[in-house]
DNA sequence: TTCATGACTGGCT
DNA sequence: AAGCCAGCCATGA
């Protein structure tokens, strides 16, 4: 499905350490308001599709992983790339949130201070 | 074609 | 801050 193509090119582009909303890859895939259609997509890869995707650098608009498949899997991906994940599987989107730049700059146009809480 | 579901999102109370 | 409702698009029966 080209559809779906579109929006595993656009998951393919988040960076590593990084993380996404379902709405923003819709969004970059052209496709607003069908964040539902990514988390469509993402399940669609099942685990044959390998590392092909990161899928688990993927979480809804409030941080939180609402994966519905291995949600303690991509906590641990998370986790692996230097994602700090909450108890609840929440991220810092106002640190990891991938704004669609293709350059990790991205991570220092946040207003953020890392060294004053984390 | 029609009805129901899902790894979602924004606005109101 | 937390909970509820409607809209979005594609899949499956």
């Amino acid at each position: 499905m080209e559809t779906y193509e579109s929006i595993y090119a656009v998951v393919r582009r988040i960076p590593y350490g990084r993380v996404s909303s379902y709405g923003r890859v819709a969004l970059l895939a052209g496709r607003p308001g069908a964040a539902r259609l990514v988390g469509y997509a993402l399940h669609a890869l099942r685990p044959g599709a390998g590392d092909e995707v990161p899928w688990w650098r993927v979480v809804n608009h409030s941080g939180v992983i609402t994966n519905g498949y291995e949600p303690a899997l991509q906590q641990a991906r998370l986790v692996a790339e230097g994602v700090a994940v909450d108890d609840v599987g929440r991220v810092d989107l106002r640190r990891y949130l991938w704004d669609g730049e293709e350059g990790p700059a991205a991570y220092f146009t946040g207003s953020a201070c890392p060294s004053s809480s984390g």
